[in-house]
DNA sequence: ATGTAC
């Protein structure tokens, strides 16, 4: 785990509202619904062969990345937002924003439900306006790979992710909308958890029991920052599929493996002491990792687990792994999130002075485009651990495979 | 993570 304020990133706590149980917004982090999404292609990558940079180009130019950055001309600005908070990806699919067969693969089927745009500040509405189909800035991105090594072949096969297949990897969150709703929120929590004799030793452990109303509108404002995600990582593989159409054809179609949340709260049942309770579960830098069989699965996934998504920084692998028993025992469902950082971001501008990092990351056979150089070099590969060290030990832990 | 805050 890293340090956060507060809640460590990587952390999972589970809080039962009969008990005096709270809601953190700490404990979810200030990019609400920060997540990732799989998409796989009936390509391999010998298709790709010298059009990459190409490729590259295309998609940069349509999807807007770097910090504040939003759409400059059409954009979704327009669209009624209240209906975008309240519908998710049910309501980008509902206008044309994707296929009825995408929301399955997403967790929540892309809808989380009792989203209250009416909690939402005016700020964070109008942050979030022309920001719909963004990536953003830090570790965000937009990744094209291939299948490179199989270890369950029944598994990959279920997942349609065959060696070689060309995939897209988007993550991203809720970008100035969530961020302001994370803001908006912790000083009127500190005041409630003062009001309730909740001694705080930072002050984003604020907090709210949930019977209280300032519980309950968070719970509304970052349901609908959660949505507003579900509906960017949306726009954002529509944007994608358009390019590869436009580029190489109709045997480009892109179908969603999946599309996990990695800061959240949601309420869930869980197994405590031998007895089943309604908690809510945040996880913050935390996968979901449900286990063959849970109701929260779609039909196609209810015999492999819920597909848990690991990306690994630029020179390293990304991994896809499945859901256990183990999780749902020991972690209330959840396994890791990424590889995590070795280096700070200004150890990292460091190591990187003087080099020239576009090259280096050439000669692996990476293409790179971004908003800033400074971005490459925060995003330096030796500034994260190895993500296979750590796709071993949740392995080995039992709560991923 | 984020129109970092001052």
């Amino acid at each position: 785990m890293e340090n956060g304020f507060g809640f460590p990133i990587g952390g999972v706590a589970a809080f039962d509202p009969r008990r005096g149980g709270v809601v953190s917004p700490g404990g979810v982090g200030y990019d609400i619904n920060c997540g990732v999404r799989l998409l796989r292609s009936g390509l391999t990558a010998d298709a790709l062969e010298g059009r990459l940079p190409g490729l590259m180009d295309r998609l940069a130019a349509r999807i807007p990345a770097g910090l504040g950055r939003g759409y400059a001309g059409v954009g979704l600005r327009n669209v009624d937002i209240r209906r975008l908070l309240r519908g998710g990806a049910e309501w980008a699919v509902e206008v044309g924003l994707g296929e009825p067969e995408d929301l399955a693969r997403i967790e929540d089927g892309g809808r989380l439900a009792g989203a209250d745009p009416e909690a939402v500040s005016d700020r964070a509405i109008e942050r979030g306006r022309d920001q719909v189909g963004t990536v953003g800035s830090g570790n965000h991105f937009i990744e094209l790979g291939c299948v490179d090594a199989v270890y369950d072949a029944v598994a990959a096969e279920g997942l349609g992710l065959a060696p070689g297949t060309v995939t897209v990897l988007i993550h991203s969150g809720s970008r100035g909308l969530g961020h302001q709703v994370c803001d908006d929120f912790l000083p009127t929590m500190d005041r409630i958890a003062e009001y309730h004799g909740i001694r705080l030793p930072d002050p984003q452990l604020a907090c709210a029991p949930l019977d209280t109303a300032a519980a309950q509108d968070y719970l509304g404002a970052m349901r609908a920052a959660a949505n507003y995600a579900y509906v960017n990582r949306q726009v954002m593989a529509q944007r994608v599929r358009e390019v590869f159409a436009e580029r190489l054809g109709a045997s480009a179609a892109l179908a969603l493996v999946y599309d996990v949340a990695h800061n959240i709260a949601k309420f869930e049942r869980h197994r405590v002491d031998g007895e089943e309770r309604e908690l809510c579960v945040h996880r913050k830098g935390a996968t979901r990792a449900f286990p063959p069989g849970h109701p929260a699965l779609p039909g196609a996934l209810q015999g492999l687990g819920q597909p848990v998504l690991l990306p690994g920084d630029m020179g390293r692998c990304s991994y896809v792994l499945l859901g256990t028993e183990g999780a749902f025992a020991e972690t209330f469902g959840s396994c890791a999130h990424g590889a995590g950082r070795r280096l700070s971001r200004r150890q990292a501008k460091r190591a990187a002075a003087g080099r020239d990092l576009d090259a280096e990351l050439a000669g692996q056979g990476v293409e790179v485009r971004a908003s800033s150089r400074a971005t490459v070099a925060e995003e330096l590969s030796e500034a994260y651990k190895d993500i296979a060290d750590v796709v071993d030990v949740v392995d080995r832990a039992g709560i991923g495979r």
